[in-house]
DNA sequence: AAGTCACGCAACCGCTCGCGC
DNA sequence: GGCGCGAGCGGTTGCGTGACT
């Protein structure tokens, strides 16, 4: 378009400003109020272009500013605003009061992106990182030393079956039933597999809304398992094999591991009704939950609230802190 | 105590949008 | 419809500061 730049780049002050700067700045629009901020820095006697004014006024000296540390609401009402808004860094301020894009653009990089990729949460679009999703470490931190190659679960499934967290979190199950029985993992986790791919197309991800289509609800879904097929079935595959031994202890810690979700599994396969995960692995929180704030404001709080966005349920009996 | 590094934040830059002519 | 301009937005930069060695 060939605009002209938006000041004279010639004798104009750049970098911090000055107290005195700003007192000019601020007498000024506090007289005649903001008007055209080209002709501001001008009238208020300042060498500084238009921009550089309103800049400053805006993030800066607006009086109704509300400066300091971010609270635990604020930062939630901000996790949650860029989960459907993206970076709409001035969309999400107008939903925050005394708060400017420009500060909530810098504590999301500085603090809030970290605190997601920390916990395993994609800062983007908010879904567990699937590349930090490795059930099979989980797995492995939890009933220690299994030979990894009968706990790959990636190598099993294929990337993309673990797109989904509850078949994610059923052949976690699997995995850890398989265990429990002396079996080879392989074979059962390939048996949930196959029933997630002839129950149709109901490997639909359960995520949150991506920023683009904003006003999509999170999809969860009957994962389509199906217990109608008696050579199908889980249970049909206990007991096979006895090649895969756990010791004791390790049996003992799978019980705890199985124990809420193997449960309400068995009993949905024994009703011969879907299953649908009591705890899932991913739980977007709705955007006008009250319920998820919580009033405290440390680091470690932090992280912890962000890691039961999406953790597995593991007994806390269970050493996997390394892992989280 | 001095040097180095990492982090946070204010400010800048380049681009797009919307409006008036 | 095209152009010029002001305003606003999002990404990036660079400086100040505190932590660490």
């Amino acid at each position: 378009m060939g605009r002209a730049p938006c000041c004279d780049k010639n004798g104009l002050k750049k970098g911090p400003w000055t107290s005195e700067e700003d007192l000019l700045l601020t007498n000024y629009i506090q007289t005649h109020g903001p008007g055209n901020w080209r002709t501001i820095p001008k009238n208020a006697g300042l060498q500084r272009c238009g921009k550089s004014c309103r800049l400053r006024w805006t993030n800066y000296l607006r009086p109704d500013i509300k400066r300091g540390r971010f609270s635990f609401e604020e930062e939630e009402a901000i996790i949650q605003l860029h989960s459907v808004l993206g970076n709409k860094w001035s969309a999400i301020a107008a939903r925050l009061p005394g708060r400017t894009d420009n500060e909530i653009k810098n504590y999301w990089n500085t603090h809030v992106r970290k605190r997601l990729l920390r916990t395993g949460i994609d800062p983007v679009t908010h879904a567990p990182r699937l590349d930090l999703l490795d059930i099979s470490s989980i797995l492995r931190s939890a009933i220690g030393n299994v030979n990894p190659s009968i706990l790959n679960l990636q190598g099993l499934l294929g990337a993309q079956a673990l797109m989904n967290p509850e078949f994610l979190k059923l052949a976690a199950t699997a995995t850890l039933l398989s265990l429990k029985n002396n079996e080879n993992p392989s074979n059962l986790v390939s048996q949930v597999q196959q029933q997630f791919n002839s129950a149709g197309n109901c490997l639909v991800q359960n995520q949150v809304a991506a920023p683009n289509d904003p006003f999509q609800t999170p999809t969860h879904v009957n994962n389509g398992l199906s217990s109608s097929s008696p050579e199908n079935s889980i249970l049909s595959h206990l007991g096979e094999n006895n090649n895969y031994q756990l010791n004791a202890q390790q049996i003992n810690q799978v019980d705890l591991l199985l124990d809420h979700e193997l449960e309400h599994y068995l009993n949905c396969v024994n009703q011969n009704i879907g299953y649908e995960s009591v705890t899932p692995l991913s739980t977007p929180t709705p955007l006008n939950s009250s319920s998820t704030y919580v009033n405290s404001s440390t680091e470690e709080e932090r992280d912890t609230y962000c890691s039961d966005i999406f953790k597995l349920e593991i007994p806390e009996s269970l050493d996997i802190s390394d892992f989280l």
